[in-house]
RNA sequence: GCGGGUAUAGCUUAGUGGUAAAGCCCUAGCCUUCCAAGCUAGUCAUGUGGGUUCGAUUCCCACUACCCGCUCCA
């Protein structure tokens, strides 16, 4: 994202949002009540955006493929699964930061040291009158002097100066005390700052299951699950088991994840609760990397059928010593978002570590045999894993739109669409009567109406002109609209009776269509 | 987690230590033959909790949430 933009942009993200709260697609978790960090509700047409995303993905990956089946994983995770993944143990450790360079340390890396504590309570600049109160301390090892102590702790005072004209040098420290000490490690060793107390960083929610559980009991915790993965790892032999699937083959799963972040942000994109689409595709080791670059392809083909163009997408390769260490080759997909480009996606290989380590920590073989080969053999796994909040905010930022339109009388105004893919849009088809107060064209709308609801998300509307109501539908997304008048009445001949117009959304433009072509012109343009 | 900012109606904004204003939206009625028409009426707000004060939406403090910049993101 250039600079000069980025203020243009965080306006259009706040129109965004702005529009998302209005027209009900996204709230505030708990708004009434303050709202809660991180955490965000699908409103009605929401609700159906994320929904019609969800179950393209699934009819695409899952219902249209003979090779990937479903599962549906328990959301309360056993801890013994993510103690194999690596999950428990891996990121458990407290950090600390330090004060000064604001560096994060994991708190059991950091050496003993002994020397002096250089205690201050705050600083002041005479000149100014500027004052800030706070404790601070810097530790000068055996050897060093006692000013590089107070130099350092200048130069942590400063960073509260409101004016940054005014030099570190110039400031009078307060409180001044000094104390030896033998082993510590409350200090940075790299420039002596104190550091904060350590803080446990894990981000899995834990709970305790059961009726009778209380905190110090080890077995009865539980997670939320951090990934949906892991449950398809856990349940891979059951479902070799039961399927009669061979490799490769993929296990898919769409569901809820969570994991505490520290800073939520960029409303929806890093939430604590977000839901997931995970494929997990097992193959012969040999296919691995072949298989993740058709993954890949895939994938953007997914992105571009949904309405988010490949100009948008940005595919990056992690490179050797950026990837997880059990991934042999991991792409990102990342779509510009207003607040920058971000990602949506990543697809991993994940080589046969996730097998290995279930394998490993069950005593359970997850061995597959090949029939043919009469080999058995660990399967390797790619991991297309999407974020599904991630991608319905994609969807909305990328359908929307400011135009300027200008009528009849040459006024100019400004149009807001949402030009949804129709084949994701939440609301499919607006019904419309022209006038409310003829009870003839409201009966016809009706049974419109009643004609096209079973087979999509109709929207009735008869209130207000019928300018604003298709306005109220642009502003939504929906696709397309029905309105019924006096020459579907048959007031102005045969030619015209029971037919309508159908008005599209981008084009503004209007055909004339019968009634009884409607609902497959309609399922031809949003399946 | 750190630093900065913000919080008034569904939205966008006024304003005030003493009855909180407007436009848009929305609802109802009248009217209305295809792109936010008109008239009338109506609903709805000072984020939460403290403090100062006779009285706080306004001043102060804390909290919460959101935004921006860092940080973090297995």
């Amino acid at each position: 994202m250039s600079e000069p933009s980025s203020d243009k942009n965080t306006v259009l993200m706040e129109k965004i949002v702005s529009l998302c709260k209005r027209r009900g697609f996204i709230f505030q978790s708990a708004e009434i009540y303050g709202g809660l960090n991180g955490c965000w509700d699908y409103g009605p047409l929401g609700a159906e955006l994320k929904r019609n995303l969800k179950d393209y993905w699934w009819r695409k990956h899952v219902q249209e493929r003979e090779d990937i089946v479903g599962l549906d994983g328990s959301i309360l995770t056993h801890q013994a699964v993510l103690k194999a993944s690596g999950h428990v143990g891996g990121f458990s450790d407290p950090m600390c930061d330090c004060l000064l360079s604001k560096a994060r340390l994991r708190a059991d890396q950091i050496p003993a040291q002994s020397g002096t504590i250089w205690w201050f309570t705050g600083a002041t600049h005479a000149e100014s009158g500027w004052i800030v109160t706070r404790d601070y301390a810097v530790l000068a090892k055996e050897g060093e002097d006692e000013n590089k102590a107070r130099k350092t702790a200048r130069q942590y005072y400063a960073q509260f100066l409101s004016d940054k004209q005014i030099s570190p040098k110039t400031l009078d420290l307060t409180g001044e005390r000094s104390e030896s000490v033998t082993e510590t490690t409350r200090f940075n060793p790299e420039n002596g700052s104190l550091l904060t107390e350590p803080r446990a960083f894990n981000l899995m929610f834990r709970t305790q299951m059961g009726a009778s559980s209380d905190e110090n009991d080890e077995n009865a915790i539980a997670y939320l699950r951090p990934e949906t993965a892991q449950s398809i790892f856990a349940q891979f032999k059951n479902v070799l088991d039961s399927s009669r699937v061979k490799l490769p083959f993929g296990i898919a799963q769409i569901g809820k994840s969570f994991r505490n972040e520290i800073n939520p942000r960029n409303f929806t994109f890093r939430s604590r609760e977000f839901e997931q689409m995970e494929i997990e595709y097992f193959c012969r080791p040999e296919d691995g990397l072949r298989l993740t670059d058709e993954w890949l392809e895939a994938r953007l083909k997914f992105y571009e059928e949904i309405g988010i163009p490949r100009e948008h997408l940005h595919i990056v390769d992690i490179p050797d010593g950026e990837r997880a260490f059990y991934s042999v080759k991991t792409y990102d997909i990342e779509y510009e978002f207003p607040f920058g480009i971000q990602e949506l996606e990543g697809i991993a290989y994940r080589s046969d570590y996730d097998l290995g380590v279930h394998q490993k920590g069950s005593g359970k073989s997850l061995e597959y045999f090949d029939e043919e080969t009469k080999e058995r053999l660990l399967p390797h796994v790619v991991e297309p894993s999407a974020g599904c909040d991630r991608t319905a905010l994609a969807l909305i930022c990328e359908a929307y739109d400011e135009e300027t339109v200008t009528d009849d009388k040459g006024k100019e105004e400004t149009r807001v669409v949402l030009r949804f893919s129709p084949r994701i849009a939440p609301i499919k088809v607006g019904v419309f009567p022209l006038l409310k107060n003829k009870p003839e064209l409201v009966a016809k709308a009706r049974e419109v109406q009643k004609l096209l609801t079973p087979f999509m998300n109709v929207f009735y509307d008869e209130t207000a002109a019928i300018g604003r109501r298709y306005r109220r539908q642009d502003e939504v997304g929906t696709p397309f609209c029905v309105t019924i008048d006096f020459d579907t009445l048959g007031e102005n001949g045969d030619d015209l009776k029971d037919t309508v117009t159908i008005r599209e959304r981008d084009s503004m433009k209007q055909e004339r269509i019968a009634i009884r072509d409607l609902r497959g012109y309609l399922l031809d343009r949003i399946l």
